[in-house]
DNA sequence: TTGTACGCGTTATCAT
DNA sequence: ATGATAACGCGTACAA
């Protein structure tokens, strides 16, 4: 492999020349078409390691999901990874498996392989974890999840909004009892949609029962159980809402089990659209998260974080779900 | 950051000895007793770029897979990811979104980061592009396809066993008139699939016909499409064999629409299970792919090659599938 | 525009 | 056998 060395020789100027070349700075005419000439008849490349080594940056951004194994997830890296290549960084990816050990210790490794920034999908809701490692040595973009006095600009889907227009929806098709199945209320994502849902009933003057609100963790084992709690519960329930796909499919599982009919026996709503969901029998409405803008948004929010690092502006983007307004809520006024 | 130089003052050595220390070799045992405490106290790391700069190593394998937007690949980075954490390896990911101008160019960026291996699902299944980019500079497994004439080791699934069992049972079943719905024949995972299917065909002495195989590309789209084209064939098929889970989308919505009722009108069969499959109303006889197996192989493979890079042995992995027979197959004899 | 110190861990060479 | 010293890798940045 030709060095930057023997590009200068061939091109009969210094080092730095060629180095200012390559750079972008100004060099004299004449010496730009040598220079040129010799790195293309060398096939001279620059060595990204040497330069990393020198200036410390390497045009990488580590990326921590909280798993592969979601279709969340999987739109989301679709996304931010070609904004990422289109750009000129490369995405090294790991998974916590949402546990706040291993957050912590790939948060080390990536730090000890000199990232140029960090987008987490955060585990650790509360207190994070990840200034007391980061520090400032890298900028950080949490993604999906709020963590409650952190200074990291964050990008996020418009949960509150997306909720409270999805229950308005189902209130106003006659549903006063509406059942929520819902992950671990810790993660802001989960308290902003349960936020929404009660914010609709306030609004419409209804009474909201914390008992309607059933927790489990984002699985479609929970789904399914969950679901048997619902439909045991004294209250009749005429709506299910439910907080996530992976949930959805337990729920739908057990609704399967008992031939509750949607929207006839049941009404339902889901969050997280995708092709999937429409395997169901009856088209669910459902909220479709804005999976792709959140990748690239928190891909832009990154590289800008690298650009300009005194703009430490612990904003908050906020990018808008849609509703998708289908079959499965039955009209019971 | 403390530097190797400042352990090596702080214990009263040399940063060789400090290095051997590091690097497992041997030192007297005193001088690591004060080598390790100095270590500690410093808390020194390992600049990692350095050692990169220095030994050409970086701990980073890349990966190419043709798209994140699909569930076999979401587990299969899972697995992958996590075995090669385990073993002190990051994972740098691309997308090459099936085009092989992407493929060439993600190559060389990798190339040019020193990757310690490749791993790429590849888009290109004739000739390989593969070969005259990356040379022998680094290991390459190849996951998913085989490309002809290739000396890179291989890690596929057991498709023509997988695909010649389950076709083994619809015939067995009473099925004669199977149509396949498949994706570009040209890579060879489908062409094994196929494979399987004229074995099976061939060994019960049962006549088949180019014209049964329908051919489409792997997206729901196309498995829509394809279904349309299958019920106006002339040819009265009493099953369906879908080659994957994005065809078996599109199927299932044209069955739907038309209101075939699986497996009374219509049996069906499918590759590639996931919990998603089971949102059908039937459960359908499907065709699970190791797919955890696959990223666990291919990891350990491009491990295994960056250990002993002489080892060049042509390999291939099979992993084999499972076949989940469940109700979506009339008895029709 | 250029000479050169620099970053930092590794390794070859030489010394003990 | 261990350890010390210095060269090395290669692009960058600063002073000249």
């Amino acid at each position: 492999m030709p060095t930057i060395k023997d590009v200068a020789k061939a091109s009969g100027v210094s080092v730095a020349t060629v180095s200012n070349y390559i750079n972008g700075k100004s060099v004299r005419k004449n010496n730009e078409a040598a220079i040129e000439y010799a790195i293309n008849s060398l096939n001279y490349k620059v060595d990204m390691l040497a330069r990393s080594f020198r200036t410390k940056q390497t045009f990488t951004i580590g990326v921590v999901v909280n798993t592969f194994y979601s279709l969340f997830y999987m739109e989301v890296l679709h996304e931010m990874e070609k904004h990422l290549r289109k750009n000129g960084y490369c995405m090294i990816v790991f998974s916590s498996d949402n546990d706040c050990e291993n957050e912590k210790q790939i948060l080390d490794i990536m730090l000890n392989k000199y990232v140029d920034a960090i987008i987490v999908f955060p585990v650790s809701y509360e207190k994070s974890q990840i200034e007391s490692i980061v520090h400032d040595e890298v900028p950080v973009v949490l993604v999906d999840h709020i963590i409650k006095n952190s200074n990291y600009p964050c990008v996020v889907a418009d949960n509150i909004n997306a909720s409270y227009s999805v229950v308005e929806y189902m209130i106003k098709n006659g549903h006063k009892n509406i059942a929520v199945v819902s992950g671990h209320r810790d993660a802001s994502t989960t308290n902003e949609r349960i936020l929404g849902y009660l914010r609709a009933f306030e609004d419409y003057h209804l009474p909201v029962d914390d008992s309607d609100i059933f927790i489990g963790d984002y699985t479609s084992e929970s789904g399914y159980d969950l679901t048997q709690r619902v439909l045991a519960s004294p209250k009749k329930y005429t709506a299910l809402f439910v907080l996530s796909f992976d949930l959805f499919l337990g729920v739908a599982m057990a609704l399967k089990e008992k031939n509750i009919k949607i929207p006839d026996d049941l009404s339902l709503v889901s969050f997280d659209y995708s092709e999937y969901i429409d395997l169901s029998e009856k088209m669910v409405t459902v909220v479709k998260q804005p999976n792709k803008l959140l990748g690239v948004e928190a891909a832009k929010k990154a590289i800008e974080l690298i650009m300009n690092r005194h703009e430490s502006s612990s904003n908050i983007v906020r990018c808008k779900c849609e509703v998708m307004i289908r079959d499965s809520v039955k009209n019971i006024l």
